[in-house]
DNA sequence: GTGGTCTAGACCACA
DNA sequence: GTGGTCTAGACCACG
């Protein structure tokens, strides 16, 4: 639980928006760099020391702020620097998704 | 692993589909003209630093979108240009392949 | 290993061909009746006594038959039998799965 | 060499003709039962002292006497004792092969 | 020395 | 605990 005391769990407001707050620091202070993976849903539920769901709902807030981007069955990415309407990659492998 | 860095394995997207997408822009650009045996696919992951079976299912992706032939026990092909009844080597080599 | 001997490993052919085919007949026989959700793969795996790959191969073959349809992180479901517009629990899945 | 002298390459004849007897004679007398995948043709070459080609050769032989079936990318197999104009498997096979 | 088949694992997001 | 991706090997017929 290296993460844990610095979410303040006791103090008011959502555990998974602090925890998402925590992610996006690290990801702006440059201490995850873009493209960069992240840890693996269930190991971030560990470093936090949160429940699975917790951590879900943590990376759901990046993605929806458009700090991470993730790949079914890959992993969650943090987001280029660049443009981010990309049509490459993730829409190709998309459409291969359904035969 | 000459290619592996045009890859960008760190980003979001399947690692089969940006080496299939790489190969695909290759012969397009002529860089790989039709009628050329495509490097074997040993060689092809060994060249974008990915498994054997990354590197057959990228070609196995090129198949389906017609880019490249390939004949069994022989080599993979990039496809001829236009017209489909163009009797090329590859194809003639195919026929021959059901007695 | 319940279907293995079924399978007749020591026979000609392709294994993931020959486990697509066995799973093809209890699907029409009825074994198997429409929405059934198939084994896991894994389990699917095990009974026939065969690799994971493998496994994946002859759903494949099912998938490209239109006999199943997939669900990605859900299961392999038994097509359903004659009209296609048919909201079956496995398609509405399916539709919700791209936002 | 196991099965060299057994041959009596002295004696006049093709030693693939003497190599293709020899390995009916095993079939027959049931020392390789149907359904049995015959040693790879790089095997077999060995255990008979003889070259790949004349390997080869030999097992063309039993093929087209109906002896064996080969299956591309699997081996070769003892044909089994039933009808031998079994459509199901070999067939789907080779239209799983030109998608 | 090519493509095709098969094994025996691993990790991932998603439910 | 599901399907999807990926690895690192093996053996085969065929050219």
């Amino acid at each position: 639980m290296t993460f844990y005391e610095e979410l303040e769990p006791d103090k008011p407001g959502m555990l998974y928006e602090k925890m998402a707050d925590h992610l996006a620091r690290r990801i702006k202070r440059g201490d995850l760099p873009p493209d960069t993976r992240l840890p693996a849903e269930r190991r971030l539920a560990q470093e936090y020391g949160v429940s699975l769901g917790t951590a879900r709902h943590a990376t759901e807030l990046l993605r929806s702020k458009g700090l991470v981007i993730t790949v079914p069955c890959k992993g969650t990415y943090v987001a280029g620097v660049g443009r981010s309407s990309e049509p490459s990659a993730a829409r190709s492998t998309l459409l291969a998704f359904r035969p």
